[in-house]
Parts: structure tokens; sequence; C-alpha cells
RNA sequence: CGGGAAGUAGCGCAGCCCGGCUAGCGCGCUUGGUUCGGGACCAAGAGGUCGUGGGUUCAAAUCCCACCUUCCCGACCA
């Protein structure tokens, strides 16, 4: 491609909106432009990246006996109403009407789809196991879009699901689409990592999520350096206190109401008392379902609502509101607490458990109790742990020190199981002749993501450094000074040549200032710019130079394609 | 949805507090010329409902009200 007769906007200036590195890029370099929130425009530099992480995936999945299809975007909510997901997933889903006045949804994932093919076209265990895989926009209505490409309301999602007839052919399938995964995870020149992770909506209990380590990322997760430990925070384990300090054993006292007026903090509980957060108790009012749970933790901790909410088997828990806690505690936000609750679960934390003597929101405005003991003030049997890990945790499978790193998810898979087979009746007959519901699995790879997420880890104070496989262009040849007529001749013999061996060349043809096309250049993340001056075009030379080292070859210019060979091998 | 910030030329910004005449600057764009190895220079140009609607005023980019949009934090979320 001619630069000259390309769209490729580049910007001198970081764009006013954008906040992350790889939004700020990608618009600088001409990849994208937004169109509203969280929805953007794949400019020919952008989808052509796009295009080759597709072509690595469907490498990748094919060669394994993966299946390509395209299922429909618009769906019948009937279907979505069969699972229960379509109020589960409640606004996230984007509905409209057609023209009769009959309601559409717009598919955010495609379980139920794919399902309902397979109900109506599969019989038997002769037919199994087979894997499906699509690359299609999903939308879901986003609550809050960020951080340009990371999270939109539209994104292409590579999305993958296997049929199996039993658990072990699950897990044989789950084993081969881990591999696959992160064989394209790794030629797309990432560095990622598997971890532990919550099915969530998706349902089913094995799942892991493919991370890339980013202080852009929107989750965390714990990994152990020394056993090679890792998980989304969301599921890692906690033991009472971890690495914290201690509750001390007291003999108890007498419990007494103290004023504490507009303090409404564990912070400010504590500064008010003269004590430490540890010898507070937190107590969380959650709505789990349609029940109200308070959940009890330490004042130094925070509470983990994945675990709270697979402890409570629940489909959606949400911190009560203002109105119902005043109406449970009969006090306003910030003095509730666990002595005299009426009617209402009390769950705490292991971390509660040894605690004496400490300290609670009153249920009463403007008051918390002191000296308050489980068993004497209250009671609750229920002892789990639901706390967010923290750095003194120790890790959960050696005890050895942890650490906790943002991250971007970039894939997810999971062990369905018959979750939704079992709903849309997706049978198979085995060798007795007998009905089963079929194994299923499904794997997601948000492939805008994976872009996104590369620019982050891969880029320098002039812009982006593509590794080869994922680059726009492998090669960008620039033709310092296009008015010279030796510069011209070389370079578009050289454009020629690199074309013909089978290269993506861009060919910066355009008569502007050489520092422009460097820039530039560099701005869009070449792996190779090829430079053709006159001083050296005089002499028959020409300069390969390296993007990311920024090491220079001086190679004769017949030597052009194989040097160009050796060094994108 | 709660909290915060911002909308002025294609992009990045100043002007607004303290209302005033043809609304500025840098980049980009067009034309001509000089340059030509890391965002060149000279000259001449084009380009604006100052987010939208209403109000106050002799007069509004500027003051007041409402709304819209965007971004950040939170909530939420494969």
């Amino acid at each position: 491609m001619k630069w000259s007769e390309a769209l490729i906007p580049t910007l001198k200036e970081d764009p006013q909106d954008a906040e992350v590195i790889s939004h700020k890029l990608m618009v600088r370099g001409g990849f994208i432009r937004k169109l509203a929130s969280g929805s953007y425009s794949y400019l020919p530099l952008g989808f052509r990246v796009l295009s080759k992480v597709k072509a690595i995936i469907r490498e990748e999945l094919d060669s394994r006996g993966c299946q390509e299809v395209l299922l429909p975007a618009v769906h019948p909510p009937e279907i979505w109403k069969k699972t229960g997901r379509y109020d589960l997933l409640g606004a996230v889903l984007i509905k409209f009407k057609d023209r009769s006045g009959k309601e559409c949804v717009l598919g955010p994932t495609h379980e139920e789809i794919i399902t309902d093919l397979i109900a109506n076209n599969i019989r038997s265990y002769r037919e199994l196991p087979q894997t499906f895989y699509q690359i299609q926009t999903k939308f879901r209505d986003e609550p809050r879009p960020r951080f340009g490409v990371m999270r939109t309301s539209e994104f292409i999602m590579k999305d993958a699901y296997s049929f199996d007839c039993d658990i072990e052919g699950l897990n044989k399938t789950y084993k081969k689409m881990y591999e696959a995964y992160c064989a394209i995870f790794e030629r797309c020149g990432l560095p990622f990592i598997p971890v532990e992770a919550d099915p969530g909506m998706m349902g089913g209990n094995v799942s892991h999520e493919f991370m890339v380590p980013a202080v852009a990322g929107e989750d965390r997760i714990v990994v152990c350096a020394k056993c090679k430990y890792a998980a989304s925070t969301e599921v890692a384990k906690t033991d009472g206190i971890g690495g914290r300090a201690k509750n001390q054993k007291e003999k108890t006292l007498p419990i007494a109401e103290v004023e504490t007026p507009g303090i409404t903090t564990i912070e400010k509980v504590a500064e008010l008392l003269k004590t430490e957060q540890i010898k507070l108790v937190k107590t969380l009012l959650y709505k789990a379902d349609d029940k109200t749970v308070a959940v009890l933790l330490r004042g130094d901790f925070e509470a983990n609502e994945t675990k709270v909410k697979n402890y409570l088997k629940c489909a959606v828990l949400e911190l009560a509101d203002a109105a119902t806690i005043e109406r449970v505690t009969g006090a306003p936000v910030g003095f509730s607490g666990p002595v005299k609750l009426k009617d209402v679960r009390i769950i705490a934390d292991n971390s509660v458990k040894d605690m004496a003597n400490f300290i609670t929101g009153a249920n009463k405005k403007d008051a918390h109790v002191i000296n308050v003991n489980i068993g004497r003030d209250f009671e609750t049997k229920e002892f789990v742990d639901i706390r967010m890990i923290t750095p003194d945790d120790g890790c959960p499978a050696c005890g050895k020190a942890i650490e906790i790193k943002q991250a971007i998810e970039i894939g997810h898979t999971f062990k369905l199981g018959t979750k939704y087979t079992e709903v849309l009746g997706a049978n198979y007959l085995d060798k007795d002749g007998k009905e089963n519901p079929i194994i299923m699995g499904c794997y997601g790879i948000g492939v805008n993501r994976i872009m996104a997420s590369l620019i982050e880890t891969s880029n320098d104070k002039d812009g982006i450094i593509w590794p080869l496989s994922i680059a726009p262009y492998s090669v960008i040849v620039i033709a310092l000074n296009i008015a010279s007529e030796v510069v011209k001749k070389m370079a578009d013999d050289a454009y020629r040549k690199l074309l013909k061996a089978g290269y993506d060349v861009l060919y910066d043809d355009r008569d502007i200032s050489a520092g422009v096309k460097f820039k530039d250049a560099d701005l869009i993340g070449i792996p190779v710019k090829v430079v053709i001056g006159e001083r050296n075009a005089k002499l028959g030379m020409i300069e390969a130079k390296d993007r990311k080292t920024a090491k220079v070859d001086l190679i004769k210019s017949e030597d052009l394609t194989s040097h160009i060979k050796s060094i994108l091998k």
C-alpha cells in the first residue's frame, strides 16, 4: 500500500478524551476513531491488525478440529427467557422492536443459540464430540464503556462451544482449547497468565481467565512467584486474618453504646474511639435476590462479592439501598451492626470468628456499640471465606508471598456442564439407547482487547511496537526525498520487490519531510523500516532499521529481499 | 445510577472570573516558492450555529436556568 493513497490519519497530540496509553496510541496512529461512547470505527490500519489476530485464531482452532460457524446477532427473546438469562442480564441485553412490534434482542453471547442449534441437529453419541466457533460482533449495553476499545458496547468476540458425551470428554476438549488459547496469545506476542476464575453469569464450575498484566487492566489477579499459583482476586481463597495482626484473646466486657455523631466510616470510628480498625466489625447489608443478608468482616478487610454470591447461591447480589437499610436496621447507612438485627441472615467472614469485645454500628443514628461478642450479643453459625485477598495474605496454594496485579482479561474458558443443554433439550442417545444431556464447554476471546493489550504492554515514547505476527504491515519502505529521481527509483523498486516476495509492505511515498515519516513510522509501530535516502541510494545502499531495538543494517539494494527475509523469520 | 471534570475551526488549546466592536494561538489543510536523514522555512489563503434551548442585558463564548454529549472515580460487568 502506498501511504499517499491510504487513510492513515496520524495525530501529533494525544486526544483529549483518552486516558490509557493504548487508547491514545490507537487514535494517534490512525487505527480507530470514536463514533460515540463505547463504539469505535476501525480504520484500515486497525482493521489489518484485527484481521491478523483473527487469522491466528482461525489457524489454531481449525488445526485442532474446531469448526467455524456464523450465528445470528438478532435473537428472539424467548430463547433467553428459557435459560433465565433474559432477566439475569437485565439492562445489559439490548432490546428493540421490529415493525410488527415483536421484541428482538442483540446477542451479548451465544450459548443459547448454539445449544438450540445442536439440540435440533445432534442425536447420537456417534456425532460427538464437536466444537464450533465464530468470530462475531457482540452487543452489550455496558454501564460504563471505557478505555477506548477495552470495554465497548459493541465488540468482536471469538466464541467457541464444545459438546461432549461426558465429563471425561469435556475435560479433554477443555484441555485442547486451553492449549489453543495459549498458542494464540503466544503468537500474538502477549505476556499472558491463565488464572483460576469465577464462572459468573455463564455458569458451570471450572473456569479460567487469560489475563495480560497491565496498569490499564480492569481486573486484579493474584500470582505466586514460588508455586505458579495464579487466580483472579474474585476467587482467591483466604484464611482467617492471613498475614495481618491477630485477634487478641480478651475477657468479655459488658456491651455499651457510644455516641458517634455523623461518623459512618470504619476509619473515622476507629479514630474517634482511639482504637484500630481490627477492633471493628464492618456490617454490610446486601440484597441477595429478594432477601436481605448482613455480611460481617473485620474492619480492615473488604468484602468479596463474588464469594458472597457463590456462597449464597443467589442470582443477583447488590448492596442494599439506603431505604432498605433504614427499614431493616432502623438507622441510616453507616450505623449498621449485627446486634438486635431482626429477620436478617447474618454471615461472617472467618476473620471475625475469634474476635472479642469488638465495635459495630448500633442500628441507631449516630451511635455504635463497643464490647460486642458473638454468642452473647448476637448469633451466627455461618463463618465462611467471603473477604477479598490482600497482599498481606499468603499464597492460597503454598503459603509464600503473593503479588496482586492489575490485568486485562483477553480470554475466558468455562466448563459449563449441562446448564444450557438440559433446559434447551440438547440430548444425545448413548450406546445403550439412553438419552443424556450433552456436556458443554464455552470459550471466549476478546479480539479487540488483544489489540489493546498488546499496545498496553508494547510501546515506547515514540509509539506502538507491534510484533511481526499482528503488525498491520511487516515492513515500511520510507523514501526520504521522493522528489529525488534516484531515491524514487530505488524506493519504487524496493517496494515492488518486497511485495513480490510476499511481504505486507507500506510504502511511504509522501512528499513530506523526513522527520514526519520517521515519526509516523514509529508511531504506527511497523517492525522494520526500510529507509532510502539520497546519499545511500547513490551508492546503491539501503538501510533497514528495527523498530524495537533500533538496530540499523546497511545493505546493498540487491540484497534487500534476502536481508528482510533473514530478519523477519 | 451516585460523585467529579470538560465541551470554542479537523486536532490540541487560550479567551469566560471582571459581558463590549471583525473570537484568537499552535498544529493540520489549500496555493506558490525555497528545502530534503528524526514532527523544515517564507508568503498568501480556506475553515467557527463558541454543545443545544431558554433567560438576563442596549450588548452574551463570557452571567443565570434547563437539557445533551464526552471523559474520570464508584456502582455494574465473561
